[in-house]
DNA sequence: TCAATAGTGTCTGTCAGACAGTATCAG
DNA sequence: CTGATACTGTCTGACAGACACTATTGA
């Protein structure tokens, strides 16, 4: 599962089905496992057949393995979550099959194919949660990048405005977040901003705050038997 | 892998092997997945069976699939983390093999079998982190305990000391942390402690403060290829 | 009485939320 | 100049760290 940042909104991608079972609907990209390949290597290579970009934040999410998810048979997949900056089109994959950037709104209000509803859900939560502690809200950010670009890729995914004094104050002030480059970039209109490029911290602390009230999971879902 | 706190530490239960690969080494508890059974069940059965006790947490860690992780062929271990009150001494497994609950620091000092020694740093990190922002401490306590009881959890898992006085503030003050019983306890010497249950809530907002220093994972290892 | 543990109160520093005010560009 | 965006400064409230102090038991 691959998410990314473009025109406002958070993307997912996804492919529509070319075969049975569940032809036609959408799915979230996903392969077999090679010989002698390890879990990490695999998710990297199918992405990259994909979407054909490389370098991207790479994570696994949780392996999912309910007896009856796939009508075929047993199967088990672990699920990965993958997040970059804007991206190509992507490229049409080995099953000539459709993909598309879907926002994620559009995505969620979808019927998907085998439990990926259930996957995409415990993605999005897992990468609203991320942004909280860790830096990895950097990785959708192209460099060089702006304070207000990196901003607005909070409000898109957390879904509300931050205070833009107040973020720059946070993200300035943490260790090794952001580095300024030294340079500027001019907008359409206004002054010029600073430009940053990410830091070498990989956890966030304090972490960024959510405000509270907002839907916070408790994630990865808990059994209590 | 399933965790517990007795005597002043973290304990993991470990099980001797008795037939090779890794003959008389120390490895985690598991079994294999059976027809027409959910992972969380399997989990939940392989530790019943081995430990006697049902009625644990319990959440996926990840999967470990290295290719070269068994020496007899290609494998996947979905892992999972369990954590309970101080339980009894396991019962022989169906191996016949000897159980032993472990203390966490000696157990990092072992060789352990496979790939075990990191899916117990994963799970330790874990557990250490999910203590900052839920109340799965109290996981570990048997009803009812005490304030100070779910503070030396704390401090066994976290390996330092927590102020007792800022402890009970934040715990107490907590939307539904812990709920108080109206009953008390005497200690062998000193004045009764009040005794609580748990209470409903899975997340702790704002979270539990680790003295900032200490070492803090980026779990889970996140790949940026 | 003392030792030991439970629990309360208070001061202080850090940091987030709110928001006023200044800086620098294009037109 | 205006309008737009970037950035700085300041006040306030919430809360954590430190720690003094009180409460209640058994011996």
């Amino acid at each position: 599962m691959i998410f990314t940042v473009r025109d406002a909104s958070l993307r997912v991608l996804l492919i529509e089905r070319g075969k049975p079972p569940f032809e036609g609907d959408f799915a979230l990209p996903g392969g077999y496992v090679r010989e002698g390949e390890d879990l990490d290597q695999a998710a990297l290579r199918e992405l990259a057949e994909e979407t054909g970009v490389t370098g991207l934040y790479l994570e696994q999410l949780r392996t999912f393995g309910a007896p009856d998810r796939d009508p075929r048979g047993r199967t088990f997949t672990v699920a990965y979550l993958a997040l970059g900056p804007d991206l190509p089109t992507p490229v049409a994959g080995t099953d000539a099959a459709k993909a598309h950037w879907v926002p994620i709104e559009t995505a969620l209000s979808y019927e998907l194919a085998f439990d990926h509803m259930a996957i995409l859900k415990e993605g999005l939560d897992r990468a609203r949660a991320k942004l909280e502690y860790t830096t990895v809200a950097a990785a959708f950010c192209r460099e060089p990048f702006t304070i207000a670009e990196l901003r607005h890729v909070y409000e898109v995914i957390w879904g509300f405005p931050l205070d833009p004094s107040n973020f720059r104050r946070k993200v300035t002030k943490a260790a090794d977040f952001v580095e300024r480059t030294g340079e500027f970039r001019t907008p359409e209109t206004g002054r010029p901003a600073a430009l940053y490029r990410r830091g070498s911290a990989a956890l966030l602390f304090p972490p960024m705050p959510r405000s509270g009230d907002v839907g916070r999971e408790a994630y990865p879902s808990p059994v209590t038997a």
